[in-house]
DNA sequence: AATCAATTTGCGATTAATTCGCAAATTACC
DNA sequence: GGTAATTTGCGAATTAATCGCAAATTGATT
């Protein structure tokens, strides 16, 4: 089973309100100190989030921490999502976009793409200049 | 400058050879121990490697090890590959459809999509079945 | 609102993946 | 073949992440 405690609740609201940038667990514990919020209990926290399919983990070239970014707002469901290999961030292409790609995937590979699962790499705006 | 050494060729071959798994840098070691390569060359060389382009790292959930794959080898340029989560099996999709959804992708998003390291999961025609 | 079992927390200690320091070996170049 | 630059292997050090456990919190029950 599994109780409502604080620091859930504050780990989800923080993920809530940053829903387009990927933290790294100390990262996440400094933002929310004054909340009273162990890193144990950040990571504990966080892979369970994680099973949960809430958020998703990644990591940033050159650097050996693993990133979490919140996946599973409803905005999330249904497309593709791009994930900029140089910042970690993760963005989201637009469903009808999406579907285009799942659409003509099918038709020209007959191979059917589960969007939810896919993730697009390569560099996003901010990072290429 | 760049010397060419013996432990760094064993690896590239070992990339090239094994372009469409991810390997942890422990599994490398291991797999190339009758090789005479230290672990920390291993290490030293995927982290050029990575800054150079040529392979890419990533993570599975619920394991802290990172994981790296070729990204650069010669047939696996310039399109998107297709892996079914049933099968396991990965098909490329061709280089005139891979180049429109990188056209698209810029051009909606902004976003330089990397066809070389992007993975497209879903599920093939005869698991479909 | 007191009791109680289940769950979660925080702390400190521990583990394990990765990095570092340095002497010895290898490489490229003359 | 000599020499400087680079890379290697080893073991030690670092550091992100996990674990163990006693204390605190939660949610259900009365």
């Amino acid at each position: 089973m599994q109780y409502n405690t604080k620091q859930r609740e504050v780990l989800m609201s923080f993920f809530e309100s940053h829903h387009d940038q990927a933290f790294s667990a100390e990262e996440i514990a400094e933002q929310l100190k004054s909340e009273k919020i162990s890193i144990s209990a950040v990571y504990r926290n966080l892979a369970e989030l994680e099973k949960d399919g809430k958020i998703r983990k990644n990591i940033k070239s050159g650097n050996r921490k693993i990133f979490y970014q919140f996946v599973d707002c409803d905005e999330c469901k249904g497309h593709l999502h791009l994930t900029c290999t140089k910042c970690g961030k993760t963005e989201h292409l637009p469903d009808a976009d999406s579907n285009k790609i799942v659409k003509s995937v099918l038709q020209n590979s007959n191979f059917n793409l589960d969007s939810d699962s896919t993730i697009l790499y390569g560099v996003c705006e901010k990072c290429r200049k």
